[in-house]
DNA sequence: AGCACGCCGACT
DNA sequence: GTCGGCGTGCTC
C-alpha cells in the first residue's frame, strides 16, 4: 500500500499536490478517485494522479487526505488520458482539465453510482381522459399527449419544453403523477433496436457517404462535407442505426444555438432508446443524471453542447461533431478548450471514428481533410432538386442610403414582397444606432468603462455598452458641449425594424436579435410566428442565420458586407464567407428559387467574387494558401497572452518580459505587446502578446518551459493574465 | 481560484 | 472608535 497520492485540485497553479494516504482506508486509493483534502484553510475536492512510496517533500509539509469519494475510479482510461493530454496541450493544471471535465455535482462531492429518476406517467384517472376534455387548456393537453406516449423523464419534460404550471394543473387532478424508480440501467436497446419512423431513402451520394462510413472500424476522423440541405443528418442517423445495431453509443455534439426541441425530436422519431441530452439550461442534478445514464450504458445517444464531450460512455461508438465550423465549440472561458480538436483526440484514444459535418467547414478540418489527415466525404446535391439562388452586389458607392437601404434593395424587396413572399435583411448590429453623436461637437459618448461607444437603444429610452452592460438614459445634453443636438450614428438593427414598419406598412416586421429573444422561448415563439407567415420582414443580427430555415423567404439581403468582411480579424473573411453560405442558404427552395444582396463600397473586391463566383468550397482553398502564405493558422500555430490591469504599464511590462523569455529565431513570430482591441473593459486595461510558430511540437516545449519563469516574474503578480491556445479570434 | 492578513477612509 | 475597501501572499 503506498503512502503517498499527487493529487489534482481545481486551482490555477500549473502544478499537483502530495498528501499523505491514511493507512486505515476501507479500499486501495487508485488514480482516478476523488479525493477530499485540506488545502490551506479551504477543504477541496481533487482527484488522484498518481501514488507513490516516496516523496520529495519533508512529511511534515504534507497533510493527509480527509476522505476518499469514490471506490472506482471515475473516469475510463482513455477519457483520464484525454483530459491530461488537454491539461498539457492546453498549459493549464491538471486539477482544471479534470475538473472541467465532470459534472458540477461530482465537483461538488455527490455520488457518482446511479441513484433514482423522477419521472411523470399517467394515473388510473389520466390513463381514461382523453385529449377532447382538455381542449381549453393547449398547454395541458401536451402535456397529456406526451405521457400518453409513454413516461417522461423530468429531464425530457424539461427539454420537451413542457409548461409547468400545465404539469402542477395536471398532478392536482390526479391524472398524473410524479415517480421514481431506482436508475437500473435498462440497456435493452442493445439486444433489440427498436426503430420509429422509418428512414429516407438516401441518395446516392448520400448512400456512399454512409457505405464509407460503416465500413471503418476504429479511429478515423471523417469531413462531411455537405451543403445547405444536402441531407446531412440523413448521413448521420444512418450511420447511427449501423452503430447502435453493433449495442455501442453514439456522441453527439451540437452548437449551442443548434440544440432546440427540433433536432432532439428527429433522433428521437428515429430510435426508439434513451437519449441523454446535455444542455445549459440543466440543473447540475440532471446533468449528473445524463452523466450517469451515459456511463452505465443505459442512454444509447448522447446529444449535447461543448461540454457533453467529456460524458463518459460504456461502449463508445462514434463522436458526431455537426456544424464543425460553429465557434461556439470554442470555450472562451476558464481553460480556452476546443471541443472539435478534443473530439478528434477522444475518437483517436477511444479508438472508435469521428465525423466532423459541416456545409462550410473551418480551415483547420478543410486543411486536414486536403492533406488525407482526415477522409473526406462531400454530399453535393441538394436534396429534393431546390435550385441555387440568384445572386447580386449592390455597389452602395456614391449610392444615397436610406437607413442603410439602398434604393435598389428596397425596390427588389417590393418585389418580392407584392409576390406574397417574406423578405430577410440581416444586419449585424443590434441597437437603434452603434454611437451617440452631437450634431454640434461632434463629440461621441463614450462608455466611461470601456474603449467603446455607447449603443443607442431607442425604444428603452437607454444608451447601453455592449461591452461590459453598462447603461443609462439617453442624455438630453451633449455630454461635451451641452448642446441638445444628439443624434444616433449608424444604423443597428432597432432602427432599422422603425424604417421598414413606416416604409412598408401593410408588411409585418420582425426583428430577431439577443434584445428580442432575451426571454427563454421567445425565439422559439417568434420563429414559428415566422413559419406561420405572420411576418412579411425578418430583420436580425447572426441568429437568424444559424439552423433555422424559412421556406417562404425568396429574398435575402445582407446591409452591411464590408462591416463583416473587412474586420481587422484574421478570421474574418472565414467567417464571412461561412456566414454568407448560410444566410444564402436559407433563401428559396424548390417550387421559390431564392435571391441573396449583398450592399458594399466594394464590390470588386477579389475575396467577394471569389465568394459570389466560386461558392465556399473553392473560397475556403483560396483562403488556405493565403493564410500559409501570411504564416497563419492552420499552417502556423499560436498562443495568445492576455494580461489585464489598472495600470496599462503593469500588463505591458509583464508582457515585454515574458516576450524576451521567448526564443529569437525565425521558427517564431512575436506580436505586441499591444493593446486588446477593446483596449479598456470594464474600467480595466488589456494588454495581448501574439506567438506564432511554425512547428507544434517546439512551440508547446518551449511554452511547457518558459511559463514556471513567467509565473515567478514579479511584473506577473502585477496584472491578471492568462493563455489561450488556438485562439478564435484576436478581438 | 479562495481565503486570510493587513493597512487606509467614512460611518454609528 | 470599527466596518469594509481591495492589494498581497499562500496553499502539499
Amino acid at each position: 500500500m503506498p503512502q503517498f497520492a499527487e493529487v489534482a485540485l481545481p486551482v490555477p497553479m500549473r502544478q499537483n499536490f502530495t498528501y499523505k494516504i491514511p493507512p486505515d482506508l476501507a479500499w486501495p486509493l487508485e488514480v482516478g478517485m476523488r479525493v477530499r483534502v485540506p488545502f490551506g484553510r479551504q477543504q477541496l475536492i481533487g482527484l488522484v494522479v498518481s501514488t507513490a512510496d516516496e516523496c520529495s517533500l519533508a512529511p511534515q509539509q504534507l497533510k493527509a487526505i480527509t476522505a476518499v469519494l469514490d471506490s472506482s475510479p471515475l473516469l475510463s482510461d482513455p477519457l483520464y488520458k484525454l483530459t491530461l493530454w488537454a491539461a498539457r496541450y492546453y498549459l493549464c493544471s491538471q486539477g482544471q482539465m479534470l475538473t472541467q471535465a465532470l459534472p458540477v455535482a461530482l465537483r461538488k462531492g455527490a455520488s457518482a453510482a446511479p441513484e433514482f429518476i423522477s419521472y411523470y406517467a399517467l394515473t388510473d384517472k389520466g390513463t381514461a381522459a382523453t385529449l377532447e376534455s382538455l381542449k381549453r387548456s393547449p398547454a395541458q393537453q401536451k402535456v397529456l399527449q406526451q405521457l400518453q406516449q409513454g413516461e417522461l423523464t423530468t429531464e425530457e419534460a424539461q427539454v420537451l419544453e413542457l409548461s409547468k404550471t400545465a404539469i402542477k394543473a395536471l398532478k392536482d387532478k390526479d391524472w398524473i403523477g410524479l415517480y421514481e424508480r431506482p436508475l437500473i440501467a435498462d440497456r435493452r436497446w442493445r439486444e433489440q433496436l427498436e426503430l420509429g419512423e422509418q428512414p429516407l431513402k438516401l441518395n446516392k451520394q448520400q448512400a456512399v457517404a454512409v457505405a464509407a462510413l460503416t465500413a471503418q472500424a476504429g479511429y478515423k476522423c471523417t469531413l462531411l462535407e455537405g451543403v445547405t440541405g444536402s441531407g446531412k443528418t440523413e448521413v448521420y442517423l444512418s450511420l447511427l442505426e449501423t452503430v447502435l445495431k453493433q449495442g455501442k453509443q453514439a456522441l453527439i455534439l451540437v452548437p449551442e444555438i443548434g440544440l432546440t426541441p427540433q433536432t432532439i425530436n428527429r433522433f428521437k422519431r428515429r430510435f426508439k432508446v434513451t437519449i441523454a441530452v446535455i444542455h445549459s439550461g440543466l440543473t447540475d442534478k440532471q446533468r449528473l443524471d445524463a452523466w450517469r445514464q451515459a456511463r452505465c450504458g443505459e442512454a444509447a445517444i448522447i446529444i449535447g453542447t461543448r461540454s457533453a464531450l467529456f460524458t463518459p460512455m460504456m461502449w463508445p461508438g462514434v463522436i458526431i461533431l455537426d456544424e464543425e465550423h460553429d465557434a461556439s465549440f470554442k470555450q472562451q472561458e476558464g481553460v480556452g478548450y476546443h471541443a472539435r480538436d478534443l473530439a478528434v483526440m477522444r475518437g483517436h484514444l477511444e479508438d472508435i471514428p469521428v465525423l466532423l459535418g459541416s456545409a462550410t467547414p473551418s480551415l483547420e478540418t478543410l486543411h486536414n481533410a486536403l492533406n488525407g489527415r482526415y477522409a473526406h466525404l462531400q454530399l453535393g446535391e441538394r436534396a429534393g432538386g431546390a435550385l441555387k439562388v440568384r445572386q447580386g452586389i449592390i455597389d452602395i458607392r456614391n449610392l444615397p442610403l436610406h437607413t442603410g437601404m439602398s434604393q435598389p434593395l428596397l425596390n427588389e424587396m417590393r418585389l418580392h414582397l407584392q409576390a406574397g413572399n417574406q423578405v430577410l435583411l440581416f444586419l449585424n448590429r443590434r441597437g437603434f444606432a452603434p454611437a451617440l453623436i452631437c450634431h454640434e461637437c461632434g463629440y461621441l459618448h463614450e462608455c466611461d468603462r470601456c474603449d467603446a461607444f455607447f449603443t443607442v437603444h431607442q425604444s428603452l429610452g437607454e444608451i447601453r455598452c455592449h461591452h461590459c452592460g453598462n447603461q443609462y438614459a439617453i442624455p438630453r445634453q451633449c455630454h461635451h458641449c451641452g448642446s441638445t443636438m444628439l443624434q444616433g450614428q449608424g444604423i443597428g438593427t432597432e432602427q432599422l425594424e422603425t424604417m421598414l414598419t413606416k416604409e412598408f406598412p401593410d408588411y409585418p416586421v420582425v426583428r430577431i436579435d439577443r434584445d428580442t429573444t432575451s426571454r427563454k422561448g421567445s425565439l422559439e415563439k417568434q420563429l414559428a410566428a415566422i413559419h406561420r407567415g405572420e411576418y412579411k420582414i425578418l430583420v436580425g443580427t447572426q441568429m437568424l442565420a444559424k439552423g433555422h430555415h424559412f421556406p417562404d423567404v425568396t429574398l435575402v439581403g445582407l446591409l452591411d458586407v464590408d462591416g463583416a468582411l473587412f474586420s481587422a480579424d484574421f478570421r474574418a473573411p472565414e467567417r464571412f464567407g461561412q456566414l454568407y453560405t448560410q444566410v444564402a442558404g436559407r433563401a428559396g427552395r424548390a417550387s421559390k428559387p431564392g435571391t441573396v444582396l449583398l450592399q458594399t463600397h466594394q464590390s470588386d473586391n477579389p475575396l467577394l467574387k471569389d465568394l459570389l463566383h466560386h461558392g465556399y468550397g473553392e473560397f475556403a482553398r483560396t483562403q488556405l494558401a493565403e493564410r500559409q502564405q501570411a504564416l497563419l493558422p492552420p499552417a502556423w500555430h499560436m498562443i495568445l497572452i492576455k494580461a489585464e490591469a489598472h495600470q496599462a504599464i503593469d500588463a505591458d511590462t509583464f508582457l515585454a518580459e515574458f516576450a524576451a523569455l521567448l526564443p529569437q529565431d525565425n521558427e517564431f513570430e512575436v506580436i505586441g505587446p499591444m493593446p486588446a482591441p477593446l483596449d479598456r473593459k470594464a474600467g480595466k486595461f488589456r494588454r495581448q502578446l501574439l506567438v506564432q510558430a511554425d512547428d507544434r511540437r517546439r512551440l508547446q516545449q518551449v511554452f511547457e518551459q518558459l511559463l514556471p519563469q513567467a509565473e515567478a516574474l514579479t511584473s506577473a503578480k502585477r496584472c491578471r493574465w492568462s493563455l489561450d491556445r488556438d485562439p478564435q479570434d484576436l478581438l
